[in-house]
Order: C-alpha cells, then sequence, then structure tokens
RNA sequence: GGCAUCGUGGCCGAGUGGCUAGGCAGAGCUCUGCAAAAGCUCGUACAGCGGUUCGAAUCCGCUCGAUGCCUCCA
C-alpha cells in the first residue's frame, strides 16, 4: 500500500491563508508547476533556496509513494526590466554587454543554473519547458483570450484587461489586493504606455526596432508577456486545471495574480488548487536579489570566497541550513549560523553511520516506531523540515545513549531505526554525506594515520609525552585531528 | 502612502490557548599525562501596552519596529 494511503499531510495554501488537508485531483497523481528561473545571469543562493524548498517537496511527494509531474520552466525570453514600451530585455542587455548571441547567454546560465542544483542534490524536475520553446502556444492562448474579450490590441501589442476581468472575476485575491486599492494607489508615471489603465499587463508585446529576439504573430513581430509562459506551459502538461503552483514570495504578485487571471480568462476554471510560496532567503536582513547586488554566489559558499565567510561549506551544509528553517519563513543567511548548522549536520551524519552497528538488548528503551511516526508527523505539517530535523536529532541522542550503554535497543528496532533515518535524511531531506572521516579516505592516507596513532600510543605508554604530543600537534596542523575515545584513537580530517 | 507577513532565550530557529522544541554557543562535571574529542547536567525566552479567559508567548485591539510586494526579481 502507498504510504499517502497512511498519511495526512496538509500544506499551506497561499490563496486561502489556511492549512489544509491535501487532496490531489486524481488520487496518486499529483501536477505540480513551479516557476523557474530567468536565465540571464548565475543563480544566487536566494534562488536556490527556493528550488531547494520545492525539492523537498518533490522529494516528499515521491517518498509518501505519488506520482508526481513536476514542471519547472526556464525563462529564456527576455522580460523587459521596465514596463515603458522602450525597455530592454534583459537578456538582450547581456547579451549586448557580453557580445554574444542571447541565446548564448541562455545556454551559459541554463547550465550554471543545472550545475549549481545538482550540487546541492536537488532532482530534476519531470519537465523543464522553455518559454522559447512555447511561442506558437503562447500566440494561441492570446488568441482565445482575445476572443473571450479579455483583451485588447493596441498598436501591435496585446494587453489584458484588468478592470473587465475584475467585474465578473476577483483580481488579487491571491496577493489580498483589490483592484480599487490598486487604482487608487496608482502613480501616474510620465512614459505611460498603449495600456487603458496601468493595471493592465501585456501579453504580447511589439518588438522595437533594436529588440532582437522575436516572433512572427498576427499582431507585430514581437514577443510574448511576462506571464505569459507560466500559464501556457502549466496548461500544455499539467491541464487547464491542477493541483500545485509554487515559487517564490516575491513572484505572488503580479505574476502569479496575472497566472490565475490568465487561466480563468482562457478556461474559464481555477487553474491551481495549491498556491505554494517560499520565502526569501535575506542577507543582513535585506533580500537577496540579482539587481542590488546583494547577494552570494553557491561557488562562493563552496570555496568560502566572500567577505561574509570565514571559510567554505558543503553544499549538503548550507542545504541542511536551509532546511533548518521552514520553507514559510525568511531566513536570513550568515557566517554563524552556516557555522551552527555544520556542527549539527556533521552531529546527525556520525549518528546515523553509527546507527547500523549499535550493539543491540532484548528490549528498546525508546518506542522507534512511534518516533518515525513523529518523523511523518512533522513533514506532514506543511513540510516541517525543521521539526523534523529535530526529530532525527531525537533519535541521535538515543543512538549516542546506546552507545553509552545507557539505552537499549532491539535487532528489529535497531533495523528500522537505520532505516528510517536514511530514508528522512537522504530521500526526503535530500542531503549528502559529505563528512569526510577515516572511511572515506585513501587507503594510503589512513595507513599513515593509523600508523602515527599506533606509534603516538606507544609514546604515551612509554610516558614519552613530548613524541606524542608532537604527532597530536603536528597532524592537527595539517588538519588531521585525533580523538582520543575509550576504544582507541580515531582521526577526522578537516575539510 | 496601500497591501501582506513577521517581531521568541547569547545566536539561528520551531511551536501556538494550560504540557521539554531542536541546533549552535556558554557554564559545571566525567573521562584524559595535559589538551582536544566524546559523554552527562544546566537556560524558563516569547517587542511594548491594554483587553478576552480559570489560564496567553499563543486570541483581540492599539503602539513601536522589521521585512516583502505595489517596476524585473526565487
Amino acid at each position: 500500500m502507498a504510504l499517502y494511503k497512511e498519511q495526512s499531510l496538509k500544506l499551506y495554501n497561499s490563496m486561502t491563508g489556511e492549512k489544509e488537508i491535501f487532496k490531489p485531483i486524481n488520487e496518486g497523481h499529483i501536477g505540480m508547476y513551479v516557476c523557474g528561473p530567468t536565465v540571464y545571469s548565475n543563480v544566487h543562493l536566494g534562488n536556490c533556496r527556493t528550488f531547494i524548498s520545492f525539492d523537498l517537496i518533490f522529494r516528499y511527494f515521491k517518498h509518501l509513494g505519488y506520482k508526481i509531474r513536476y514542471v519547472r520552466n526556464i525563462t529564456d525570453a527576455g522580460h523587459l526590466e521596465n514596463d515603458a514600451d522602450s525597455g530592454e530585455d534583459r537578456i538582450a542587455k547581456k547579451a549586448r554587454l557580453e557580445q554574444i548571441e542571447p541565446m548564448e547567454v541562455v545556454q551559459r546560465y541554463t547550465v550554471d543554473f543545472h550545475n549549481t542544483l545538482q550540487k546541492f542534490n536537488n532532482l530534476p524536475p519531470s519537465i523543464e519547458p522553455t518559454a522559447t520553446g512555447h511561442i506558437v502556444e503562447q500566440i494561441e492562448t492570446i488568441k482565445i483570450i482575445l476572443d473571450k474579450g479579455f483583451a485588447y490590441e493596441v498598436n501591435g501589442s496585446v494587453y489584458f484587461d484588468v478592470l473587465k476581468f475584475n467585474k465578473n472575476h476577483d483580481y488579487g485575491k491571491l496577493s489580498g489586493r483589490s483592484l480599487e486599492d490598486m487604482i487608487a494607489n496608482t502613480r501616474e508615471l510620465a512614459a505611460q504606455s498603449d495600456k487603458r489603465n496601468p493595471q493592465d499587463f501585456a501579453l504580447w508585446k511589439k518588438a522595437e526596432p533594436q529588440h532582437i529576439m522575436r516572433w512572427p504573430s498576427p499582431w507585430s513581430d514581437g514577443f510574448p508577456g511576462w506571464h505569459l509562459e507560466c500559464t501556457v506551459m502549466s496548461t500544455k502538461y499539467l491541464g487547464e486545471q491542477f493541483d500545485i503552483h509554487g515559487g517564490g514570495m516575491d513572484l505572488k504578485f503580479p505574476h502569479h495574480e496575472c497566472e490565475i487571471a490568465q487561466g480563468e480568462a482562457s478556461t474559464g476554471r481555477n487553474p491551481v488548487n495549491y498556491w505554494l510560496h517560499a520565502n526569501m532567503l535575506t542577507l543582513n536582513g535585506q533580500k537577496m536579489a540579482k539587481s542590488t547586488g546583494n547577494n552570494i554566489l553557491p561557488n562562493e559558499i563552496f570555496s568560502g570566497e566572500n567577505d561574509n565567510l570565514s571559510k567554505g561549506f558543503e553544499p549538503s551544509v548550507a542545504r541542511f541550513f536551509m532546511l533548518q528553517a521552514n520553507y514559510r519563513s525568511i531566513l536570513d543567511f550568515s557566517n554563524t549560523a552556516l557555522l551552527a548548522s555544520e556542527k549539527g549536520f556533521n552531529r546527525l551524519m556520525d549518528a546515523y553511520r553509527y546507527s547500523s552497528q549499535l550493539p543491540v538488548s532484548a528490549t528498546s528503551s525508546f518506542s522507534v516506531s512511534e518516533w518515525k511516526q513523529r518523523c511523518y508527523d512533522a513533514m506532514n505539517d506543511d513540510f516541517n523540515s525543521p521539526i523534523l530535523i529535530a526529530t532525527l536529532f531525537e533519535a541521535v541522542k538515543f543512538i549516542v545513549g546506546v552507545k553509552e550503554g545507557n539505552e537499549q535497543i532491539t535487532t528489529e528496532d535497531k533495523e528500522l531505526l537505520h532505516n528510517t533515518m536514511h530514508d528522512f535524511i537522504f530521500d526526503v531531506l535530500g542531503l549528502l554525506d559529505t563528512t569526510i572521516t577515516n572511511q572515506d579516505n585513501s587507503e594510503k592516507l589512513s595507513g599513515t594515520v593509523e600508523l602515527l596513532i599506533k606509534l603516538r600510543a606507544k609514546a604515551r605508554n612509554n610516558k614519552d609525552f613530548a613524541t606524542s604530543d608532537q604527532i597530536r600537534d603536528q597532524l592537527l596542523a595539517l588538519g588531521i585531528q585525533l580523538k582520543d575515545g575509550k576504544e582507541g584513537t580515531v582521526f577526522t580530517l578537516e575539510n
């Protein structure tokens, strides 16, 4: 029996502002769409957090036995930098600055995006469609919206008529805004365009002569509006109505609001059942953003080459750090927080590794099955990874207790404990065991260090502490730390 | 200015009407030739002011503060 039949999952629906019991349209199947990146520069850590959040969600659904189709787009058609007609396309601008083709920009940063997410151990989505690969479908959708009377053409551009749409629909229901308030608070901008009113948004834009990325359409040589691709591609691959739509918090308005409008205008149906929004990663209390330069690149985390960092960190440590906060909370990035996570991460991994070799007893002093369900309870409560991690640390404490002889575990429970930890640490949280220990190192290195450990033990037996301390201190200077325990000495390597 | 979210112990960060979050740091102890490591024990916090309640960090109101969105943004 599939696990999802035994577990009741609740998720926080941004549309209603409440945690709701999750019920997919088709039992056992899930369609999930997540807004992907605009590939005109390297992904920064804030972008990664969103995709790690949805990777956690994707992984948990898979773990529960759902058959899930996860669609995440690549925005490779440039969005305009501002709303005025003279605005420049971001990708075209980057191409101009780097003196290359726009699609070279797209290719370069798409590859970077994939490489980076792979380092964080994100699973690839089921389908990763591109905006430029769906120009035809976007034109078709514009035609439908025009036919239904929710859009108008002006000078080769097509705009969505928000005022008209709002007469029979609720524009603003996702972000909690009312159109009246928006109109009341509109600051009149000098360079207003062909729009009938400022809340309208482009479905198709006529390209200025210098605009490189352009396609023919019934209205003009131009390019699709920024919100349309997600509507079109989610509909194409998941249907007119699907289960989950996710994305960064900053996309809630206007992007997702516009998607709802486009979907309802073209199909008459509310496209999405559950809206999930991942919150921002901040740096120095401010949102990380490409445009402001307030950001950290993943490679800087790995190498430590950034003024905010004292050292480099493994991708899994950064991932663990992010998963210690709920995906809906703002998380502030800092070196000290990352250092704390690294220690906790290592302790968790040490305990996991040891869990397979625990000494067994006739009884258990800890209810492993009850603990296992609490792991599920945590994830069932809107993917509460911090609670899951806290629960895993209960097991860590217990494992240490068994090791020290203060707790007991049966053979059966030991297997259940080890397997459950494996499932949650690796399959659900998506962490990688990158901790460097003597088990992972080359035989030559570990053989050498073992030899030094023996020599040191011999020196200590002879009370030759000068020699023993020399071995210990010089190894430490090389980044090899000796740890004396009851059962002898082990070592760890600094990474 | 409008809309929204949030304000938790030294730091990060859960929870949410009565019951220990967790991690890191710190303190004491054990172990140790010394140290490190490891283990054990320890914190009574919820912005401020009112209100509801037998009882509120948790609900309501106000004040203050922070952040996000309102223009592209994960």
